[in-house]
DNA sequence: CGGTATCCTCACAGATACTG
DNA sequence: CAGTATCTGTGAGGATACCG
């Protein structure tokens, strides 16, 4: 009874629905990876630029994570030479609005 | 022009708020922790055995790590046996309702 | 009760060189 | 251009024992 909790929360903490959610954003750029794909889609070389200091390894691996764990998705151009781009899936443009909300917490604590 | 934007966050991503919005959350027990304290106020050893798997020392450590950065407030009461408090601080209250969401993330990609 | 003090380990960030 | 391959290190996280 009470109302409808169609969308919300449970009141407490849900260990497993954190851990997921950490799995997502943990790692060093991947908020920022997601968060500039949220704006628009961007091949791999542009991505790299914007991200100076990921290393092609780290840049690479974190980009197929994110596929893996269908926040981004991935479409290879049959062209030479290649291009890839890489774009949110609706999973991840579902969470986008969330995930920008994080950077308040910074502006909280900083 | 156009409209205030007192409160909003820029369009852009910006690297130093996420950098700082990770080092709060980021962690395994973390946000578990807080989103745990911002229902209630629990002791040491209430923690503890809410978080089972959790070690002593992890425990102590994120706890401290979290108290220095802001977000947690200790209280030590000289009683035998001794008791110790935690709970949010002002900017953690502030904080909660956007580390609530982060489980929403969760939900999204379960 | 509320922690430290030690010791461990292994996943993952990073640098660099190379390839389809 | 868009990645792999390989090697390396660092530190978050953990197990356990002990202390004020």
């Amino acid at each position: 009874m009470t109302k409808s909790n169609r969308s919300e929360l449970p009141p407490e903490p849900d260990f497993q629905l954190i851990t997921t959610a950490l799995g997502i954003v943990s790692g060093k750029w991947r908020l920022y990876i997601i968060l500039l794909l949220g704006e628009k889609t961007l091949r791999y070389r542009q991505l790299s630029e914007m991200l100076p200091g990921v290393s092609e390894k780290v840049l690479a691996s974190e980009l197929k994570s994110l596929v893996a764990l269908g926040v981004l998705e991935r479409t290879a151009y049959a062209e030479i030479p290649p291009r890839v781009e890489y774009s949110l899936t609706k999973k991840g443009h579902l969470a986008l609005p969330i995930l920008r909300k994080i950077q308040e917490i910074g502006q909280i604590f900083n």
